[in-house]
DNA sequence: GATGACTCACCGACCGCCAA
DNA sequence: TTGGCGGTCGGTGAGTCATC
């Protein structure tokens, strides 16, 4: 190596801030943009200097100590000094798409892997001025792929027929890229998050109290009943709300709480400041999957609906099975 | 030693406020 | 008008501590 390519080796940051996707509304995006599959995991920058690899989360957290295999086998597979981007996932094999749930379970198994989509330095040259396209191909050459290393793909077809198949296999949805952007820090409108969205219907058994300086109530405590007659609880919902809505659920909830909780089935919080109210009101909830035991992932609260009778709220599932795996902590 | 409760550190969604 | 940021929520697993 030379005295220059040695110097120029130095520049390489020891941490930089990722770039982030902005949330929209599922569609098609002209031409000039590229798809990638949303991957449902753990965001990782990998800065590998000398044969060391070290990953960071993106708030800067290592997690080396966490997936060891992972920086092991970057470490034998990249062939230089270079900053990547990329996700750390565990693939649900019965569905074909990452699963948040698993990686959690998956944390030091050798089942995790590590899905790279950017690379931002190589020997010490800052790649983030390069177009996206130009930083993929490098990506590709510099690294190689293989056993838990894998290399994100831009997809080909329509957005329509991406979007139906990523949300059919329960995948999050995917990821739309401006292929001539940079590499910029933090949120942008150049890359944009197409989520599949999860709705349903779920029927109010109570809410919590709000803390700090939010009025009405926390989060609202939902279920769904199933062929036994009983209500079984789901999980907290607690943003969606505007401030009006907070207050007018609170009046509303206020005129038909009591004592004693109409939930009969499902892992019921039992500490906290809450409240029981007669399953009368009915939510729509988004969210964004059911984890392994029946409960909702990132609710959030459209608004309420008036159209059905609380018996009729069951729930609804997809034709692919969720998830099955066992249940370890209970609710807090 | 086993179990349960609790805290912490993650990621993510959303609203409201404020500055540019 | 837009983007950034803080605050308030959600769920998860890991780690620690108290209790049985």
């Amino acid at each position: 190596m030379s005295a220059g390519s040695s110097q120029l080796r130095q520049n390489q940051p020891e941490w930089l801030p990722p770039m982030l996707a902005t949330l929209t509304e599922p569609r098609a995006l002209p031409e000039g943009w590229v798809y990638e599959p949303k991957l449902d995991g753990w965001r990782c920058l990998a800065f590998v200097r000398d044969g060391e690899v070290k990953l960071f989360s993106r708030n800067r957290k290592p997690l080396n100590e966490s997936y060891p295999g992972i920086a092991e086998a970057l470490a034998s597979r990249a062939r230089g000094d270079m900053v990547l981007d990329g996700e750390i996932i565990a693939m649900d094999g019965e569905r074909g798409v990452s699963s948040f749930s698993l990686l959690q379970r998956r944390m030091q198994s050798s089942s995790v892997q590590l899905w790279l989509f950017d690379c931002l330095f190589y020997e010490g040259r800052d790649l983030t001025r390069l177009p996206l396209g130009d930083r993929k191909a490098l990506l590709k050459d510099v690294v190689q792929f293989g056993g838990p290393i894998k290399f994100t793909p831009a997809l080909n077809g329509s957005f329509a027929a991406l979007y139906r198949d990523a949300c059919r296999r329960g995948g999050e949805g995917l990821i739309a890229k401006r292929a001539g952007s940079r590499y910029t820090a933090g949120r942008s409108g150049d890359w944009v998050k197409l989520k599949c969205v999860n709705t349903q219907e779920l029927v109010i058994g109570g809410w919590t109290e709000p803390q700090g300086s939010r009025t009405g109530l926390g989060a609202l405590l939902v279920g769904h009943y199933d062929g036994d007659g009983t209500l079984h609880y789901a999980g907290k919902v607690g943003t969606g709300f505007d401030q009006r809505t907070l207050e007018d659920l609170a009046r509303r909830l206020g005129r038909i709480e009591r004592q004693r909780s109409p939930f009969g089935a499902g892992v019921v919080p039992t500490r906290g400041s809450l409240h029981w109210v007669a399953p009368t009101l009915i939510a729509q909830i988004g969210f964004a999957e059911w984890t392994p035991d029946g409960m909702l992932r990132h609710p959030r609260f459209p608004g309420l609906r008036d159209d059905k009778a609380p018996r009729e709220v069951v729930r609804e599932r997809r034709a692919t099975a969720v998830v099955t795996s066992r249940r370890t902590r209970s609710v807090r």
